[in-house]
DNA sequence: TAGACTATTGACATATTGCATATAGTGTAG
DNA sequence: CTACACTATATGCAATATGTCAATAGTCTA
C-alpha cells in the first residue's frame, strides 16, 4: 500500500502545496477506500517522507480551526517520485500480464452476447 | 507484494500440481526478480496458503534429490483466485491513473520523435 | 572430499499496518 | 451553554508481514 499512497501524495502534492488532512480526503479520487484507510497512515508516511527530504512542511496559523501542518515537495521529492513510477510502470505491467493470464485460462469462455450490462 | 506473489503461485499451480523450489524458479516469468526474493517467502506463502485451503500438498519420494513437497490447488483455492484477480484489476487501474496522471504533469513534453528505440 | 545445486524449514529482527485514543479549535442543534 | 459533529494532527500498541540468515539433507561433479 505505502507503494501507491507515498507515490499518490507527492503527486498531489506537484499540484501544489496541502495538508494532511485534505490529502487524505483527496485519496477517494486516486482510488484509495477511506473507508478502510485510516488517516493516521497518511500522517506517519508524511512525516517519514519529511524526515527523508522528499518534501517539508510549515505550520499555518492562519486559517480557522486546528492548525494545518502544510506540506511541499522538494527537489528529491521529484526525482524520487521519477523512481518510484517507473517501479509503478513494471508493477503496472505484471499486474496486467497476470490478469490477462487469468483471463485466457480460467474466463476463456468467450462472452460474445449481445446484452451486455 | 503478498497481493501479487499469491495469485502467481495459484495461477501457476493452475497448470498442473508442482513443487515450492520450481514455483520459485518460474516466478521470473511472472515479473518477480528472484535475485530480491528469497526462497523461504514463496515456501512461508505456500504453507500459509495450505492452512487455509486454498491448495493441498504431499511428499513426493519418488524423484531423485531431497523430498519434494507438491502441491495441488483446492475449490477454495480456485475461488479464491477469482476474488484476487477482482482486485488486481482494481489494483491495475489504479496504478494506470496514477502513472498517466504522472506522465501528464511532469513528462507532458510531447515526444514525437521519429527514431523511437 | 569439497563444493555446487536441489529442496524445505525455522528463527529472529525489523517494517508496516490497523485500530484506538488523546488533544484541540470551530460551528451548530437543542 | 452543552453536547455533538467536523476539522486537524499525533502517538502508542498489538498484530502482521517481510527480509535475512542459518540449518538440514540428498545428489552430482571435480
Amino acid at each position: 500500500m505505502r507503494a501507491f499512497l507515498r507515490p499518490s501524495l507527492l503527486l498531489m502534492l506537484l499540484e501544489g502545496e496541502s495538508h494532511g488532512y485534505h490529502l487524505y480526503d483527496q485519496l477517494a479520487a486516486y482510488g484509495f477506500d477511506c473507508d478502510r484507510l485510516d488517516s493516521s497512515v497518511v500522517y506517519r508516511h508524511l512525516r517519514d517522507m519529511e524526515e527523508m527530504g522528499l518534501i517539508d512542511s510549515h505550520w499555518d496559523d492562519d486559517s480557522m480551526g486546528p492548525r494545518r501542518r502544510v506540506y511541499r515537495i522538494q527537489p528529491a521529492g521529484l526525482s524520487c517520485l521519477a523512481d518510484w513510477m517507473e517501479d509503478l510502470r513494471e508493477i503496472r505491467d505484471q499486474v496486467s500480464h497476470l490478469v490477462d493470464t487469468y483471463r485466457r485460462e480460467v474466463e476463456g469462455e468467450v462472452d460474445l452476447s449481445i446484452n451486455e450490462k
